[in-house]
DNA sequence: TCCCATCATGGGTGCGCACCCATCATTTGT
DNA sequence: ACAAATGATGGGTGCGCACCCATGATGGGA
């Protein structure tokens, strides 16, 4: 009798919007899922990332760099610095800004999220082979750059 | 002096779990102001669009085929309810259940809406052409499709 | 030197979303 | 006929995220 199953409405699954939106949220779901076990949040990885990337930042740094509000950087970094993962100091050339660098410790638990994201993106991805996740990869960092784009003005 | 600029770490922009997630997020958000406009969020345009694609659905129908909580069905359908987008009534057969309806206004109204989704796809998928959408879309699809199922098992 | 801009910090707000539980009406199975 | 299962409803919770404001420390320009 349930003959119309739980299928999606085509309506729906027709909107790429929606279809990336779905995606997005599993991908996010799974991702923050594997960075809870470590007390972790999506941002704090951001913030890891653009440390390991960049090197030390102030903390405004961080907040313009990330589009994170600087009021909750100031958060996220505490959080960060109270396992070690980072370290704050204050910048002697101009004494209002806080140095964030980060650790060896950081880098190392940076490295393990790292590889726990690349899991989690082989099981979502799986129905793909490794040339379309390839594409699809290509396809969405274009897509993300034109957001990146439009967000900063 | 902003030399490491406002770009996005590397480590982040080669997951594609990460793109994933971001470029879903606009996508979602900027959907969710379209539907704001009108007062509406996005389980509202999914129940509409589930409805219109398979008729009259039972409210726990709703919640298994849109994989919502039943309790929140309740109260999306009272929102939609108000309107008149959508009409309650007991199905005669079994008392319990309501069945709830499609009105001509809600389709009027999800036709609307399916056309400022299409509108906003456009404008996030601009970076793209046309036939690569059309992969993109194919690609997520099958990709929702691996995560609907094994979500559903 | 003084005023204003900048930065970090702490505290608080509101929204959306996912969940859970208790209750009541009704149907189904025994 | 009665107990158990099912459906709808209302009320409440917690989390993540994005914001906003006030305060105190510091730096830089008039």
């Amino acid at each position: 009798m349930d003959a119309m199953g739980r299928t999606t409405p085509p309506t729906l699954t027709g909107l790429t919007t929606y279809l990336l939106s779905r995606t997005g949220k599993a991908a996010r779901g799974a991702l923050a899922a594997r960075l809870a076990r470590r007390g972790l949040r999506l941002w704090h990885m951001a913030v890891l990332a653009a440390l390991a990337d960049f090197g030390p930042h102030a903390q405004r740094e961080l907040s313009t760099r990330l589009g994170i509000d600087p009021s909750d950087v100031v958060k996220v970094v505490d959080e960060l610095a109270a396992p070690g993962y980072v370290e704050r100091s204050r910048d002697p050339a101009d004494r209002r800004r806080v140095r964030v660098a980060l650790t060896p410790s950081g880098r190392a638990a940076l490295a393990e999220l790292n590889d726990a994201a690349q899991e989690v993106g082989g099981a979502v991805l799986a129905p793909l082979d490794a040339r379309e996740q390839a594409t699809l990869h290509a396809l969405l960092s274009r897509v993300y750059a034109g957001i990146e784009e439009s967000s900063t003005p």
